[in-house]
DNA sequence: CTATAATCGAGACGGTACGTCTCGTCTTTAC
DNA sequence: GTAAAGACGAGACGTACCGTCTCGATTATAG
């Protein structure tokens, strides 16, 4: 997928920064992201993306290969800024508010539909569900395992717990509500860390 | 959504009040069924299935609404055999056993694709949304309860526990493993389940 | 190519008429013929034909391979109707009145300027030179030919005449003069059958 | 139209006034001819020539309005090579030469190729219409006219002959039978000459 | 033992969006 | 100021499916 753009990323001291507009990057999510939100994702078309960004449609396939990479690039500028891991002193309270965010993320937040859409397109399109993996769950995998990880190394938590269940195990079940549209109370999210973390593993 | 014809109901025997054809709809629920395995999601389309079932677009669109119900109608049929309740005395054991069923079902039975296909259209179009809770989610978590309540009531599980949300905690992981395409180990089951349901909830 | 549509040919009678539209071919007709007078020929696009005969694409490109195809649809109906082979008793008069037809008809008439553009687009299209020499061309030289056939049996032309070279020696300047927008006066046309057909051939 | 550039016409010596670089002239008329030999007039894309011919597209916008503007350009080059008015003391042995070359050129030569398909073009193109004419046609027109009028001046031919005509008359057969792809035998030639040009009108 | 009526396979129809192509313009960097 | 490079807005291309519609043909009750 794409996303990536190279030149963006190298900053401004670049000798050869000579493409690609800007603007056009920007209107072309911001136009992706209005139209999830106010027609659901059957209502995301390139054909509309274009027309509401006032850019060709081959600008828009120039940088993406489809709408979900679109999409995608929203999440993670989104994701990046609302959904950061807290930096507090106790890795169970981080985890609290992380989780608590995540369910505020998916229920009421614009960008928590586009993640739920992405993760329903990834069922459908291997392709969507590899790059998905490889550009937002798996970056930000690595950031929550560093969350509990130092509760480990602190001996907050024990060493014999399984990182990467207990994530899941948390993860797991405020996903399965907002994909369900079930609602997320705060006591949900406090058990499932309490459970989850609080307590050795049985086995 | 359809699904519920008035034929099949009243079984073989009938006297054939009138119409529609057995046939007919076995050719397509296997043809849909047939397309999304072969083909994925993206590449079932009433077209298809029709060309392939050796039906009449008219016919399906007579009695399916589109394409989501068909695979909806697969699910249930498939699922209703395939994730039975366990009748075991104990409810913790019940659960166990059900959630290995569902894991294996996800991860390696076509019916489980379809399941996640539907999960992941639901997330685009609200209608296809209510009709899944409303034909599969809600019928089986009633069962799933009934499983649950009946451990309460002998005694086995606390009368504090919150079944529900003790349902979701056990759903949830497994049905985000497989929605990730990760690996749902045994061990990983039987750790939510001890987790879950052995001991009393901490708050 | 298309056009020769199977059903409309064998008439009232046949048995299974029970597809095609005659009023969308109709439409699609009239709105190529419209949109060439009124924007040339390159305002002729399909999209604009559908949209103008308020008509599918898809139904235009189910009966017709190209634009091309449309267009010598509409001039071999207006032709026959327009460009008949007189019947008089004299070949030398009706080759006269033939040919004045045919001046007005390629400076005057709207199916004139149709007959131009595929004449040049011909040129850029082998294909296109192909169906309009068999569908177009040849009928109608066939039926020339005839014309200046009855007057070599009646006498009334030389019997050494080549009827080819003659027909081409007619059609010939009365057409350039149409590709070239220059003018072709009456007395044009009568030097030229004159010349032509009025006279041995010197050698 | 363009094609009459400013340096090209002080010769090669020039004292190069400024720019233009007479490598990217030749490589985009070449190009363009190339391409409309091997690929057919729909093969011939600004975009296809810039890249054949190594050039960027703007260079050539810069000194051409279309890819017509092209082809008349290499046209020009070439029928004044290969077609010049011969220069014989009769006027009928000149006009039978010229145009026994203009049959060969019409029909075996490439830019006889590009010459059916500007007078393709033309039927499209009002603007290519024009430019056609007033670069191409008329300048020879002129000259053709001159080989006439010196067979007159001699008594060589009737002093009632209508010279435009007697042109068409001679121009039209070929140009016909070279736009509908037939064959152009010498005789055919010949024996046109001999009727348009050995004898007075008969009118 | 019809005849009536809903079903069926077939496929044309008006549409929408797809992803590709080329247009002619504009902008950047190098010479 | 010209050139190569190539991004940009624009819009037609031909294809794939959508969901609706008519068309005989078939078939099983209901009269």
């Amino acid at each position: 997928m794409a996303g990536a753009d190279p030149e963006r990323s190298h900053g401004p001291k670049g000798r050869a920064p000579h493409r690609r507009s800007e603007a056009a990057r920007l209107a072309v999510l911001h136009a992706a992201d209005d139209l999830l939100v106010e027609r659901g994702f059957g209502g995301v078309t390139i054909e509309g993306i274009a027309a509401r960004a006032g850019v060709a449609k081959q600008t828009i396939y120039r940088w993406w290969p489809s709408k979900t990479a679109i999409l995608l690039d929203t999440l993670i500028e989104d994701a990046d800024r609302e959904l950061p891991i807290p930096q507090s002193s106790s890795a169970t309270e981080s985890a609290r508010r992380y989780f608590l965010s995540l369910s505020r993320f998916l229920t009421k937040e614009p960008a928590g539909k586009v993640m739920l859409a992405l993760i329903g397109e990834a069922q459908h399109d291997p392709e969507v569900a590899r790059t998905f993996r490889q550009r937002y769950l798996d970056p930000r995998r690595r950031a929550e395992r560093e969350m509990l990880a130092d509760g480990v190394a602190s001996g907050e938590l024990s060493s014999e717990i399984d990182i990467d269940a207990a994530l899941d195990a948390l993860q797991g079940p405020i996903l399965y509500r907002a994909l369900t549209g079930a609602r997320i109370p705060r006591r949900f999210v406090d058990a499932l860390v309490d459970r989850n973390l609080t307590r050795a593993p049985a086995r």
